[in-house]
DNA sequence: ATGAAAGCGCTAACAA
DNA sequence: TTGTTAGCGCTTTCAT
């Protein structure tokens, strides 16, 4: 009588499944916790029990009393761009399989909306911290080392992570690209790079490393920023050989620019290489597909994400933290193609 | 001396600003939560107090003595496809503007997935859940309604949903594009579904109510299940065009698929839409910049996701709940361009 | 505007 | 293997 009252006020708890399986409350919280820590016996008069009150745990009861919980904070440059899909499967595929959620954010490419979120996702007492990003305010810094929680930053190979820093490197991928064109006889090469304030300084850094290599003095002139969009990366191309007719090979930053400029070239009839050689910094399905396929570097974007996240579980395995090594390179490949 | 000490040990409390600041745990609680209802003069006091001793609030603590969290959990069919990126985009959009934050599932299209992440993420008392998903188990939904919260299903028109519904018709979209190729003229429409089990059943419903309006016969054998990827695509329209040569119109569920059917008639010199028109059932970027750019159905996905949002803030605000309409049909939009 | 007391639902630590 | 006790760090309620 009074139990049917009840159920209707308030969700059922441990004490009610434990009174229905005549046992007491922490030996429901076992069974479910650590099922082998019980008898079969009660395992079995208690999974009735649970089934019968309706019993869902109140896992904010238990992340309070044992000071710990199971999700990740997750905060990414932009949530929607397809770009870090990939990254966030992989987190998924190692988080999940190991009893561990993900809360996500969006920082929107600004530092200070960083600060306010890593702020408000530190309130939540998460067991680790995912940072597309590695350039933070100093209170981040400061946040984040006072949280003794694993970090780890991506987007780029640093110096000095936080805690973990797993990456590959732009500077090294967009030096290998441009490598790429002067080995294939290319001279004349622009660079393309895409306007988010992200990795374009370090990806326009190794493009100037490589033509220094290659003895090809750098040109301002056709050195350009382009939205990350169809449209932009045609109209670039168009620009780049109306403008400056020696140009001979196109390195773009964005995956997405370069698709618009080969389709732009396209229409136009401009063949590519011949006329003019495209490569990608980030490859994507579209860019083997095109006519001709695009060169492009293949990053490990979901290995990055799944890496991650195993680092988390590991570190809520054996809790000592820090035991790894600070800094991992998963390295690139550069897939060749048609387009160049 | 003792405090300094303490720091080191554990993460300071409320308490512990509290005495800095020379007033009770209460006045700090309110200072954070509801700076008005403090005076001027302790709020400054407090504000030092926190950046003095370094104060993270706990908000597990906060949400066990309040019985409220500020997560919304959303479970989406596949986390890093990019078909959700918009709707997530839009869900994020509205809660973060209003201080609420996402945790996010991925339940692979399986709904016994599904319900574990339910159970599992009920269990952290979310303030509301977003299912991209209309269809689940029995359980599922007992868990649900039990939860008392806020409860938006997404992906789908329904009539008998959980809580709220917020979608579009596949059906209705299906349909009009089945009747927009057959007002062009085209007669022999072949309908290429996506392989994933979601709403590929409504979609052929669509498909078939359009051609019954326009008095065509539904020819099974041109009604084919095609992967969602530009390979498939292409391998599909090679293979219509080869075996049923009447064929003058694709029309596919997946924009990927009907993108890569475009490149390979590009490849195959099959004039598009002269040979055969081709319409895509979602559009993308993409569709957009292909020659000849394909005609598609525009889905509202961001909109979905941000009128989730919005409904699951509306509830937190009246927190009377279930004051809205239970089912809203945000339609689509026909893209006409040079594919058909 | 501020404070004191009580307790949210669970788990850690200890005991049997 | 099972139970008892004592909190986890906050917010609610009630008082002043």
């Amino acid at each position: 009588m009074d139990d049917h009252l009840q159920e209707r006020i308030r969700r059922p708890r441990l004490e009610d499944v434990a009174r229905h399986a005549g046992v007491s409350p922490i030996t429901v919280s076992r069974s479910i916790r650590n099922p082998e820590s019980v008898s079969a016996a009660a395992r079995a008069k208690i999974a009735l029990a649970i089934d019968a009150v309706g019993y869902v745990p109140n896992q904010i009861a238990g992340s309070l009393a044992s000071n710990q919980t199971k999700i990740v904070a997750v905060l990414v440059p932009s949530i929607g761009t397809p770009f870090f899909g990939p990254t966030i499967e992989g987190l998924n595929e190692a988080l999940s399989k190991n009893g561990l959620y993900m809360a996500i954010g969006d920082v929107g490419y600004s530092p200070s909306e960083e600060e306010r979120l890593v702020e408000a996702f530190l309130a939540q007492r998460p067991c680790g911290m995912y940072l597309h990003q590695t350039t933070h305010t100093a209170r981040v810094r400061k946040l984040l080392a006072q949280a003794r929680i694993p970090v780890v930053e991506a987007g780029s190979l640093i110096s000095n992570p936080i805690d973990v820093n797993i990456s590959y490197s732009n500077v090294d991928a967009a030096r290998a690209a441009t490598l790429h064109l002067g080995e294939r006889g290319y001279r004349k090469i622009a660079f393309l790079s895409s306007s988010r304030p992200s990795r374009t300084k370090e990806r326009e850094e190794g493009y100037r490393q490589g033509l220094k290599q290659l003895n090809i003095p750098f040109d301002p002139r056709i050195s350009l920023s382009v939205t990350s969009t169809f449209e932009d990366g045609g109209r670039a191309i168009r620009y780049l050989i109306e403008t400056y007719p020696d140009v001979d090979a196109a390195f773009f930053s964005s995956p997405i620019a370069a698709v618009g400029a080969l389709l732009e070239c396209q229409r136009q009839q401009w063949p590519v290489p011949q006329r003019i050689a495209i490569a990608s910094f980030d490859d994507s399905d579209l860019a083997a597909q095109v006519s001709p396929a695009l060169t492009a570097i293949r990053l490990p974007r979901y290995e990055v994400g799944r890496q991650a996240g195993q680092y988390f579980v590991d570190c809520l395995n054996r809790s000592d933290m820090s035991a790894g090594l600070s800094s991992v390179d998963l390295g690139f490949q550069l897939i060749q193609r048609g387009s160049t």
